[in-house]
DNA sequence: GTCTATAACACGATAGAC
DNA sequence: GTCTATCGTGTTATAGAC
């Protein structure tokens, strides 16, 4: 059996050639453009396709965006599961080793130059700024149990930190990385032009290591 | 000379009846819809007004959406500055106090029954998940400002913090703020029912005292 | 200042040829 | 499986009556 690719490779290389530019060029679209904003058009004129061929492949627009959205969610998923593994196979989980496998993958993969992931979280913030039925049903069956593993990781590593708060520090996290993921894409840039260059934002491990020391205290607080 | 009306007061009082009318549906319509996906046809439809109207008033969509964005900016960093002033009355802030001062005015106004400012958080989510000019511009000259005065109170709170981390942990702090609050916005409610019930994310008190914690803890961090 | 009517165009979806 | 052609609808914007 081959090995899984890693998560870099082409997600769609296994499909057919116009289902594959379709469903990659629809991806950027969706990314950059948001799922409401996005047109058929705009997506067909780029996979070099015809929009009858979304028809045919997919249904309808709104069934494309929900197949892109799971396409390119599980690779994030298994980069972070199997850190977490690694994190977790000695006994009792650093803390610090723990929010790594959470924002390390993700800050890795939006840094990537080329493939598909690259644009993940930029579709994942526009699935959360205008929560739609179809979205959210794919990110909840992608990620919902994720989430559990780590709060639970998480009160592994701090025994002492009450359940309700691992929900709420976990959920502080994912804010800090989704918002400073999507500061450094695009070009917007707002925290390095603000803080005069001190940030770096092009520097994922700097992003990492800032990330993870912030929420590694934060997660150490006491009880409010 | 008239105090200043509280932020929770109509925003577009002073202004023409339609005109006012427009305004405060298209709060609304590009808070909800996003603002690409929004229509002018529901905008006026809402404010019972006609399509023709916009553009006497504004001249086009896009100049709508940034005369909403700059119209509802102003009461939450007047709220914020307020309580930083206070923080900051008594020599050296606490650090509590300071957090408070950024993240308490933007929670309590999105908790608000009635009201413009209410949508808000919404707005700016929608803004920066989709950068363009004209709304960047507008979020840029209202909140750069700001941001650098927290930033300077940060540091006065905590004297051994470089300048760059406190700017890193600001934007971690604004990040964490954001996602918890568009969370418990507009029924999406996920870390509440993600944590079985645990995080009552429709208390805006229990967020505050939450995102304070975390917060604090996150910018004492040693540096990475 | 506010309306109706309409121009000019883009959208998602589909029928039917090949 | 992939195309062209087209239907019906919705869009921004504007011209002109009142």
């Amino acid at each position: 059996m081959a090995p899984a690719p890693p998560a870099s490779a082409d997600l769609f290389a296994g499909e057919k050639a116009t289902r594959s530019r379709i469903l990659r060029a629809a991806l950027e679209v969706f990314a950059t453009r948001g799922f409401e904003a996005a047109s058929l058009r705009e997506i067909t004129d780029r996979a070099e396709a015809n929009v009858a061929a979304v028809h045919y492949h997919f249904g309808s627009r709104e069934a494309l965006a929900q197949e892109v959205l799971r396409a390119v969610a599980g690779p994030l998923n298994r980069l972070r599961l199997e850190a977490l593994d690694r994190a977790c196979a000695a006994g009792r989980p650093d803390l610090a080793a723990v929010v790594e496998a959470l924002v390390g993958p993700p800050v890795t993969m939006s840094f990537e130059a080329t493939g598909e992931s690259r644009l993940l979280i930029r579709l994942l913030v526009q699935a959360r700024a205008l929560p739609r039925e179809t979205t959210n049903q794919a990110i909840f069956e992608q990620y919902d149990a994720m989430a559990v593993r780590f709060v639970d990781a998480l009160i592994a590593a701090e025994p002492g930190l009450p359940r309700e708060e691992a929900f709420w520090r976990y959920a502080f996290a994912i804010g800090a990385l989704m918002y400073i993921v999507s500061d450094s894409d695009q070009g917007y840039h707002r925290l390095h032009r603000l803080s005069g260059g001190l940030c770096d934002t092009d520097d994922p491990q700097a992003i990492v290591r800032q990330l993870v020391a912030f929420i590694t205290a934060g997660i150490r607080a006491g009880r409010p």
